[in-house]
DNA sequence: ATAAATGTTAAGAA
DNA sequence: CTTCTTAACATTTA
């Protein structure tokens, strides 16, 4: 799950927050004891970090490739790692990775990196983009400590949106075109939100799993790259080295 | 139906 | 002390 979605898991928690949780339970190691009878103080996402503020504690879910949750439309066949029971309503979380954290534990983040974020800020992001000159585009976009909540969908989209090959180093590009792909990374996290949002995500994929090139109608090429080694898709043609 | 894929982390190796 | 490699986890989609 990338970045965007958690900012709407955000907004479809919302009629839950203030309201008692009558009971908490899953597979997850976590202190259910501690958030039975409370209740969900609020949400916010730093990333694909969601975090979950509770009356007396507070934990961390990362949803990774896989993970999931539901409002009232239990999997069937698998168990919840968290389960929180409002009586009326429930909600699920399946195969992601929990975890409680200390009080005051946001205060660690750094929201200025959040692509979704209000705090965003995007000069910085290119000061961190021009401070790693070997660094190849793709494995930029990754990083998260840079483009906090960019998975490899928007890095492969957000590529081709600029036609610059995945490959490229930062020291290759001119300092127009390093500026360009901070901006698109951000304007490309709030097109899929929209999209995410409105059931069309997939639709609106121009170069993921695809093969052939929507520009030049040649071939695709998918292959790992970078140190990562995440798979790229992109135009060998359309997509430039600079 | 087999494999690849919206991702990270821990442990061990170099 | 880094930096790299591997494995582990887990589920849907093509």
């Amino acid at each position: 799950m990338e970045g965007p979605s958690l900012v709407i898991a955000s907004e479809e928690f919302k009629p839950f927050l203030k309201r008692k949780i009558v009971a908490a339970s899953g597979t997850a190691k976590l202190p259910f004891e501690k958030i039975t009878g409370t209740s969900l103080v609020k949400t916010r996402s730093w990333g694909k970090h969601f975090l979950l503020f509770f009356t007396k504690t507070q934990v961390r879910i990362h949803f990774l490739m896989f993970g999931s949750y539901r409002i009232n439309n239990p999997r069937e066949n698998r168990e919840p790692k968290l389960e929180l029971d409002y009586g009326n309503d429930t909600i699920y979380f399946y195969s992601c990775a929990i975890k409680e954290m200390p009080k005051g534990f946001e205060k660690e983040y750094d929201f200025s990196v959040d692509l979704m974020a209000e705090e965003w800020d995007a000069k910085k992001a290119l000061q961190a983009v021009r401070g790693k000159p070997n660094a190849e585009v793709a494995d930029l976009l990754m990083d998260q400590t840079i483009f906090s909540g960019l998975g490899n969908i928007m890095k492969n989209e957000t590529l081709f949106r600029l036609l610059m090959h995945p490959k490229v180093r930062v020291k290759d590009l001119t300092p127009a075109r390093q500026r360009a792909l901070v901006k698109a990374a951000a304007d490309y996290a709030q097109d899929f939100y929209k999209w995410k949002k409105a059931g069309a995500l997939k639709r609106n994929w121009k170069i993921m799993r695809k093969r052939i090139c929507p520009r030049c109608e040649g071939p695709v090429t998918k292959a790992p790259t970078g140190k990562l080694q995440r798979i790229s898709h992109y135009c060998e043609r359309c997509q430039v080295k600079a």
